[in-house]
DNA sequence: CTCTAAATGTTAGTCACTAACATTTAGCGC
DNA sequence: GCGCTAAATGTTAGTGACTAACATTTAGAG
């Protein structure tokens, strides 16, 4: 759901100065006076450019807390489950091994983003909006496996909101490690083997 | 959640035929043209009023399609399953006896909205963000039974996942019955005894 | 039938976001 | 280094959701 307007790949470098600038910008502003108060032309005067140029770099406000490229590797990982299993239980264990893949270095960034989106309502709105996308990723790999859509649907959302609910806890805290969180939040959902 | 500003309890009637006379424009607009493509001062102008008034009637126009009042019934419920259970199955055995108990003649008018809803990005969000006032009452209440609030949110969020999920695809249909289709969608998650 | 509170209207403004068009600047080949 | 072009940015103007302060009408309790 990246929708940085790539045109010519690796043509220049001043584009992704002026990203990073961005990105930079809105989390310590969002951070230091919240989202809801924090205005699109702050965030792009303290990355000095224009109000109009923060649009071209994310088409929206919440997308720069919201660019999630995980889904791919997501979906590789619910394709490896045993067939045999139920669409609910490959879902699961899809998501999980998916995320004890995730590098660790990440996991900072990760936390101070979800922190904000946890703290505020229109983000967790715009969050679950955000995983609809993969939402439908993982209903056509399940159905792909023989599951039935109405099953697939209810699994996939039900899975990926145990997921977000354990993020949520986890961000919450300083400590703990994200795999082991996730695994937790899985394990209140499914019946482990 | 319902935001309307009601003041003095059972003094006037102009105020109940207005909201009736928005709320009536407001889905037949966003069934014909689309809910984005509706505007609120359309909504307004058809209701014969202005569209401040609107803003007097719903604090926002998502709020046309996500006034809830089923969270109570929810919470007795819930709050009525045996504590010996664990607090996923707790939960998710609430819900399903909640919607069991919803009065039939309701369904097709929660039909229109959730098609609209489940039609539209932005209120896939929205709806998301208004369960979270459930959600929270859930945690509360699994909580209040014993359950760790970590474990609580993910039962409780999952769950409800689950009901959207379930209503999404039933309101896709046309004959089945309401009850029936959340069962179904419980019994995807849930492993019945 | 009156009189007050409730209901509605008016005006003006903010913020997210879009579109069309003009201008600058960065970095490639030379 | 230097020019040239495409990429990057700016400008202006506008829409739609929503808020606030204040003025006006109207409905209905007494």
């Amino acid at each position: 759901m990246t929708d940085t307007p790539r045109l010519d790949p690796e043509r220049t470098t001043k584009r992704q100065r002026t990203l990073a600038a961005l990105a930079d910008a809105g989390l310590e502003l969002f951070e230091r006076q919240g989202y809801d108060a924090t205005t699109v032309g702050q965030i792009a005067r303290a990355a000095g450019v224009t109000e109009m140029t923060f649009f071209r770099y994310f088409a929206a406000k919440e997308h720069l807390l919201l660019d999630d490229p995980y889904d791919p590797v997501l979906i590789v990982a619910i394709a490896g489950q045993p067939r045999a299993d139920p669409p609910f239980l490959r879902a699961a264990s899809g998501v999980r091994a998916a995320w004890r893949a995730l590098p660790e270095p990440e996991a900072p960034m990760i936390r101070r983003r979800v922190r904000i989106i946890a703290q505020t309502p229109a983000l967790r709105g715009a969050m679950w909006r955000s995983t609809g996308n993969t939402e439908r990723a993982i209903v056509e790999q399940l159905v792909a496996d023989g599951a039935t859509p109405g099953v697939a649907r209810v699994a996939a959302a039900s899975v990926l909101a145990a997921l977000v609910a354990g993020l949520y806890s986890w961000a919450e805290g300083e400590d703990a490690s994200l795999a082991d969180a996730i695994e937790d939040a899985l394990d209140v959902i499914v019946v482990r083997r």
